[in-house]
DNA sequence: TCAAAAGTGTTCTTATTACACCCATGG
DNA sequence: CCATGGGTGTAATAAGAACACTTTTGA
């Protein structure tokens, strides 16, 4: 072995983990997965999941694999976000956590029965405060991403069920972009992409006149894309401008 | 020692190193600073400047020490973008690297004498390819973050001497976005955001009739991005609109 | 006097915003 | 028949895009 090698090989060392923000979204409000930890530190605390990256493991494999663990899914949307490697971040050592997020449909998520995902609970993100390590920065920087990308991907489509309404659609902007929107503009805006399937089906049961359901067309959104088009969803800008007009 | 840190200590340990993809704005284009490299593998081919992450150090820190081993220069834009751990990415063994881009001034930039600077060049970006390692995919990454950024803050200036040109900074926005913009509509925008200021002075020397000198007023963008104010150039959305339907 | 880049306004088109009433269902 | 959420259009405003000529300087 060359001394290059050798050096290298005696060079400073660190564990690694990934840590991932499962997001949700139910009941009208935008949920992320947290687990009680088994073991210290912060036993019995509520904290994002994470474990270490295995010798042989590329880091999204990781990440894919501790979603899978947790919640038996796969395929679902995943992105890297940040890497957090603060020296004193953890109490046992150096631990650098290249944080990801994921979006899942709750409706088909299951308890892994044999997993820590026993002690797994959905929490409404604006109620999760006080995590452990620096899991609160973790969890800010996932859902700012998040906020960034709805806005120029479709990604709001991992988070509901195949079939869904308009409104439920537009709820689930509103919370993921924390502001209200136009229900007229909202409509106008979203049919005009021309990326949704009117299913010519409706709600049941409801206590009020039925909604249509909707799915989305993702074959259309992949030729598009591959045309150019980029997913553009606005109505922000302007309130904030004239919300600074009216503070000066 | 508990168990439990006894078996995190023993846990898969690997590398940790930073890149840092140093932009630079010089003669009508956009720069990457490359060392070449004097050490295996990879020896005498032009590649990021990176190092290892030391044991007591934090990702910044160590991204920021990079920098100025390499340039001198302390206090510039640093941005940490993605991080790359693919399990064979490095000959050696397995080595997670953070990579971070950063914006200098290169009128500010001084090679540093008894450094591995001494065999830092800038290149055009649009002239670099074949990377070892995987610093092209790196590089490409921190480019379209940079993209990205510049539209929704204003990071041209960090590239620009003090003073300078409407025009230097039209071709600068020309260079990062890849596309040509309107001089008109482009000194409209940029002006009408009232973050300029006018030097009343004119270039010298110039064998055509001289420019207006401009500075950046940081002091009063700090204050508007206290007030809620965001920073876009845009000027290219209806281009790739209308590409897309001429293209259907 | 020529070459080279600086500087400057208007019109047209498109996107965004604001806003209020009737409809269909279950209880 | 009432409560609940579903569904719809238009007008005003703002932002973006297209476009051509005159000015000032040094060589």
């Amino acid at each position: 072995m060359s001394d290059v090698q050798t050096e290298f090989q005696n060079f400073f060392k660190a564990a690694f983990t990934v840590d991932n923000v499962i997001f949700g979204f139910d009941d009208g409000d935008l949920k992320v997965l947290l687990i009680k930890r088994g073991e210290m530190p912060y036993e019995d605390n509520w904290a994002l999941p994470g474990y270490f990256i295995n010798e042989d493991e590329d880091l999204d494999t990781a990440a894919k694999r501790v979603l899978e663990e947790l919640t038996g899914l796969r395929n679902v949307f995943l992105e890297q976000v940040e890497t957090f490697g603060s020296v004193n971040r953890h109490p046992f050592g150096r631990v650098i956590t290249i944080a990801y997020f994921s979006l899942v449909k709750i409706s088909n998520y299951k308890l892994q029965p044999d997993s820590i995902a026993l002690k797994a609970k959905w929490h409404s993100i604006s109620k999760v405060r006080d995590l452990p390590f620096d899991h609160s920065d973790i969890l800010s920087s996932c859902f700012e991403k998040l906020k960034q990308l709805v806005r120029i991907r479709p990604l709001g489509f991992e988070l509901l069920p195949p079939k869904f309404t308009l409104t439920e659609l537009q709820h689930l902007y509103e919370s993921i972009l924390e502001t209200e929107l136009d229900k007229r503009n909202f409509r106008k805006k979203i049919l005009s992409m021309d990326l949704l399937i009117d299913l010519e089906e409706t709600q049941e049961g409801v206590a009020h006149r039925p909604a249509r359901l909707y799915k989305f067309d993702r074959k259309k959104y992949e030729q598009f894309r591959a045309e150019g088009f980029t997913f553009e969803l606005k109505e922000s800008r302007k309130k904030m401008r004239k919300a600074m007009i009216n503070h000066q």
